[in-house]
DNA sequence: TTGTAAGCGTTATCAT
DNA sequence: ATGATAACGCTTACAA
């Protein structure tokens, strides 16, 4: 039944409908150049033959596959959590990629076999482009891939090497304003909760809060998470052990925040009375937090867009790119 | 910056290393039949120019591309929710892949226009074979790639098209055992939410538990989700509201019956003392429900190994496969 | 407007 | 053991 029928070339469709394989082509790619009759005959042979251009072929010649990888040097099982940031990214990209007539296809590297596999794949020319997110340390694929010839374009700055374009948002400058919130409405010990520090992320928001603490003649008090949800919740615990009497803590991503809030229900900390907190992200589940969250919010959606468009351009053969930043946002709910 | 140099070929190659095309060609395949310097000199070679085959060309005369998609008629969303199921089957489906050293692509198609570009993708030859996974009603994409000539196994049977290879579990089998421990244990109303009924899923597991509750003479109460959380919240309001004396409930998925917890709780109800509940998966978070989660067991991960073996057979050019059932386990906690 | 023919970068089949 | 050379299926000058 499955019957791996030998698929119609080209050839077989130019002779059923009595022409040439240019002819042919020409109509299978829209060319206007082909006269009423002539198209309809070929197109009744596509149609009859069941025949779909051999996309090896055509990128041979073409150079193109009309399609672009989305690398996440992740485990499924971290991309697949109910971080809603992956998703968020995701769906920008898809928007953008939808729009361009592109293919999106999605990538997951955990393990470095995968890493390296994920590599051949896409400097072996199968893409036209690559985005790479959640960028782990000095990680050397940005710039294999560039060395290869295919464009990149990163999302957050890359950590060892400056010269591959990439989409970031205001780590520093978002942070900053929740910090100064903080201090504005009286808080006097002000904890952190900051992310890994072998990535951008973590290791910029960590900065904006020293920075602005510093800046108030503050004292930091530091706890480090993974970015999920568990390790706020166990961070959350080293600090009340640490400085049982901070009475705020900038948390560095929602979800870590949000175990952070269970750690302090727990531990009969009332929320915002006892203890202030604000996230990082936005991301939906901000609003249904007990209280809700006052968070940063980033432009998750439009990361992915920007990161798309870029690259777009890129492999329009137009410029180099210069970086861009997207502002953010200090989100007001309950939790400060 | 980026200077998207030209790619050398093995032509380059071979000019530099002082050989023929095809002898780099067998080295760069790891054929044993050439001398150990000239190897040597070849490998150099490839080295200093930074040489990767161009897979489309590879592609084209060898018709493998050492790659299979996985596809997801889903949007982003969906696919990237808390509900673990995915990232379990995508998890199988890499273990199994990286073993046999191919490259998994993963492509979400919520769209119609979405559909329409994976058809094309696989069915153009970019990959050697699909897994197709939460299918929707009647969707012809299945049968359509077989008739492209590309393998293709599903997980969960096919509605439509009884033909395609699938990998199933036991959902009636697993869902009666449920049913059954409810009778065993005294409930009298046994209600139940029941998952969408465009996926076989849903519709057997609904089928499992209208069996066995007729069987012992019961009045079947049902309610319809969609297998998010949310909407087991809703439908655990609706069935509280049509049936108030009901004093069990099989929800079709733990996600859901997260949700239906939470609405037992709000509205006072105890379980398991006042209502039952069970669910269907077996996902990470059913022992951490309020109370722990009784729950029928599927192997969620097995299901993507499995399915992955299968379709490595087809693409091996062994004959037809009969469909694969994985059992179901009735797995025990405090909320039935 | 249509056809002819020259590649695109590999692998694989022959010779040598 | 190595090298020519013919495919693979398509696009695209260039001719007609």
């Amino acid at each position: 039944m499955t019957m791996a029928r030998q698929r119609p070339t080209l050839e077989a469709v130019a002779r059923r409908a009595g022409v040439s394989r240019a002819t042919v082509s020409r109509v299978v790619n829209g060319a206007t150049t082909v006269a009423g009759p002539i198209q309809e005959a070929v197109r009744r042979a596509v149609r009859e033959l069941g025949y779909v251009p051999n996309q090896a072929a055509r990128a041979l010649v073409t150079q193109r596959t009309d399609s672009i990888a989305l690398i996440l040097p992740e485990a499924a099982t971290r991309v697949f959590s109910d971080d809603q940031v992956f998703p968020g990214i995701i769906r920008g990209v898809s928007q953008e990629l939808e729009a361009a007539g592109k293919q999106l296809v999605l990538m997951l590297a955990g393990s470095p076999a995968g890493h390296e596999r994920v590599e051949r794949y896409v400097t072996g020319g199968h893409v036209d482009g690559v985005l790479l997110a959640s960028l782990h340390g000095a990680d050397p694929l940005p710039s294999r891939i560039v060395r290869a010839g295919v464009p990149v374009v990163c999302s957050g700055r890359p950590l060892g090497d400056i010269t591959v374009p990439y989409v970031d948002v205001d780590h520093v400058g978002g942070v900053s304003r929740a910090v100064r919130h903080l201090l504005d409405s009286g808080r006097q010990r002000i904890a952190t909760i900051a992310g890994p520090q072998d990535m951008v992320a973590g290791i910029e928001r960590l900065t904006g809060y020293r920075r602005e603490l510093r800046a108030a003649g503050g004292h930091p008090i530091v706890a480090y998470g993974d970015f999920t949800r568990e390790s706020g919740l166990l961070a959350m615990r080293q600090l009340l052990d640490d400085a049982p009497d901070l009475d705020a803590v900038f948390v560095a991503s929602d979800l870590m925040a949000h175990g952070a809030l269970r750690t302090l229900r727990q531990a009969g900390r009332r929320v915002p009375d006892d203890v202030a907190v604000i996230g990082f992200d936005d991301i939906g589940m901000a609003r249904y937090t007990d209280p809700p969250l006052t968070t940063v919010r980033q432009p998750i959606q439009d990361i992915g867009r920007e990161l798309t468009r870029m690259l777009l351009r890129l492999t329009a053969d137009e410029p180099t790119e210069a970086p861009v930043v997207l502002s953010t946002e200090l989100v007001l709910r309950d939790s400060a």
